[in-house]
DNA sequence: GCCGTTTTCGGCCCGACTGTTTTCAGTCG
């Protein structure tokens, strides 16, 4: 509510052209909503001083912003809507509007909101407005059903696999030098807006065409000498730039973002004199670097920064300090904890799953199917969990250099208390507890159970702890600091859950897990063959956005090596 | 309105494309 009071701040002062405010309200807007706490728990905590000190937010924009929390109302932001009444969040959310647009298309046409806009439109009135002709206006309209189908933003696991095809086509244009997917997808950002290429390539124009062509294409939206824009069939735009050689490392870091590091890193740029653009890092007009990344990175007196780290939170100060982490590689896992098979709700047997991995390169997977409590998934009760133990020693047995180990994936009862009882749990190799029902407990509630749940001996990990199914179902309410000192304090491990819906634990609690001390897992969560490789493409992406690094992350190590870190653990729980 | 490796005033990231118009404003990334 507040970022958006700002955003609409923002836009007010842009249409009115006020110099530099507009950027001002805009960063703080941002800031406030990468937020991790509440405001109001700031404000509770430290007051007006807090909210002063969160980047880009200064006195006046902190008293705004208490105004707005304690009055349910921003008296500035109400006297912009009383002089100018129009939606202009719900407007410039228009691809192709803007604050100036809307402004002229209120004084002209009386346009208020996004309907007032579409009848305009539709009656071809926006044309007869001077500088806008039928093409504005078919574009506007196409944009404005675009937005009326959904978000507008595609999961990280969708976007990853369509920009990989395209990468893919690019690299085998003839005199293609250099092709990569940059932008948000290359960020490993958990949702992706649209696709972002860069290419580097003798023929310019043989490559844009090539773009344009493919058969993943529906609609052109743009096409210049060094650049296209192109809506794809499955509802995404997808930006290509065509760069000399010379410029691809300047191109790729430009497009690469984030639009926060990238202007941080301009800045340092310019205090040294030196200017950065997507062609290169120049000295008057002279090129100093631009070829590669690294180029860059090094004329600035920068360590290179992995691009999931590029989101201005940090990375600089400790790039320059020589303090950037070594984060976990991908291909760096040698087991997966979490993986369902046909005894509960996966698709294919223990073995096929067990072969598939060995495929993968993985060397040990644990088989966490679910248990009693989840009937809708046919659940194993302490009985059947024992015959499956016994066929997987008979499985381990024939299987040559592979391991399988033992397994659950039991539910965590809306008191804490676990659906398996603990004699049977002792005799696992490796115990997820996971949330599964109940999922509207209040944040203490939640908070209390979880919590008890890791304080179970017998629980190594913690599977999917917010639970959350992005863009399906919220992250349960949940205390996650309260949830990582827990775990720091028993030794349970945290997971990252690599299925393309969950993600979870996101990338912002691996961090502060990662700071506590907590062992994380990364898993696949897989319930079929072709969902093996999420706990490497996605569960590792979300970990590294996450600053962790191999040591934090118990299944990179030799399964030996990994079951006795969860024994550790285990004997300390006991001992509590 | 914010901010500080030029610091408490004087700056604030930069370039391409579109649509429409003959020189550029607006938008976007």
């Amino acid at each position: 509510m507040v970022a958006r009071a700002l955003r609409e701040m923002a836009l007010f002062l842009e249409m009115q052209e006020v110099p530099f405010k507009p950027r001002a309200y805009e960063k703080a807007a941002r800031t406030v909503q990468a937020l991790e706490r509440p405001l109001a728990q700031i404000e509770v905590e430290s007051g007006l001083r807090g909210i002063d000190a969160l980047p880009g937010i200064g006195k006046g924009i902190a008293e705004r912003i208490l105004e707005l929390l304690h009055t349910g109302r921003m008296a500035e932001l109400e006297r912009q809507r009383d002089a100018l009444p129009i939606d202009v969040l719900g407007l410039t959310a228009i691809e192709g509007v803007g604050p100036k647009l809307a402004v002229a298309l209120h004084r002209e046409l009386g346009v208020r909101d996004v309907r007032d806009l579409e009848r305009a439109c539709q009656n071809g009135a926006v044309r007869g407005l001077a500088h806008f002709g039928e093409k504005t206006e078919q574009k506007i309209l196409r944009r404005i059903g675009f937005l009326a189908r959904g978000s507008g933003r595609a999961l990280l696991g969708d976007a990853l696999a369509l920009a990989r095809v395209i990468e893919a086509r690019l690299r085998g244009v003839p005199g293609v030098q250099h092709a990569a997917a940059a932008g948000s997808v290359r960020r490993r950002r958990e949702t992706v807006g649209d696709l972002d290429f860069v290419v580097a390539a003798r023929d310019t124009p043989r490559v844009i065409l090539a773009f344009v062509e493919m058969p993943e294409v529906a609609h052109v939206t743009a096409r210049g000498h060094t650049k296209a824009l192109v809506r794809l069939a499955s509802g995404m735009d997808a930006d290509l730039r065509v760069v000399p050689q010379a410029s691809f490392g300047a191109a790729l870091a430009y497009f690469t973002g984030s639009v926060a590091h990238n202007v941080a890193l301009r800045r340092i740029a310019r205090q040294r004199g030196l200017k950065l653009n997507e062609y290169g890092l120049y000295r008057g007009s002279r090129r100093v670097a631009g070829r590669s990344e690294e180029e860059i990175y090094d004329a600035l007196d920068l360590a290179f920064v992995p691009a999931e780290l590029r989101e201005d939170q940090g990375e600089i100060d400790a790039a320059r300090a020589g303090r950037l982490p070594v984060l976990i590689e991908y291909g760096a896992l040698r087991g997966d904890l979490q993986v369902q098979t046909d005894w509960s709700d996966g698709a294919a047997s223990i073995e096929e799953m067990a072969r598939a991995a060995r495929s993968l390169g993985l060397e040990y997977i644990a088989i966490t199917d679910h248990t009693r409590d989840l009937r809708v998934a046919h659940g194993n009760d302490e009985k059947r969990l024992m015959q499956q133990v016994e066929s997987i020693h008979a499985l381990n047995r024939k299987l040559r250099g592979f391991r399988v180990l033992t397994g659950a994936e039991v539910n965590i009862r809306g008191d804490g208390t676990l659906d398996i009882a603990d004699a049977a749990l002792a005799q696992l190799e490796v115990v997820g507890a996971a949330v599964h029902s109940a999922f509207r407990q209040s944040r203490r509630d939640m908070t209390r159970r979880v919590i008890r749940a890791i304080e179970n001996p017998h629980v190594d990990i913690l599977f999917h702890p917010t639970a959350r199914a992005l863009g399906q179902r919220e992250p349960v309410s949940l205390d996650i600091d309260a949830v990582i000192e827990a775990a720091a304090r028993t030794g349970t491990v945290l997971e990252v859950d690599g299925i393309p819906e969950r993600l979870d634990l996101k990338d912002e609690h691996v961090r502060k897990a990662v700071n506590a001390g907590v062992a994380l897992a990364i898993d696949s969560d897989a319930h079929r063959v072709g969902q093996l490789a999420c706990a490497d493409t996605l569960g590792v992406a979300v970990a590294r956005r996450g600053w962790a690094r191999a040591s934090d992350v118990i299944n990179a190590l030799p399964a030996s090596r990994c079951l006795a870190r969860l024994k550790d653990a285990q004997t300390r729980r006991r001992r509590r």
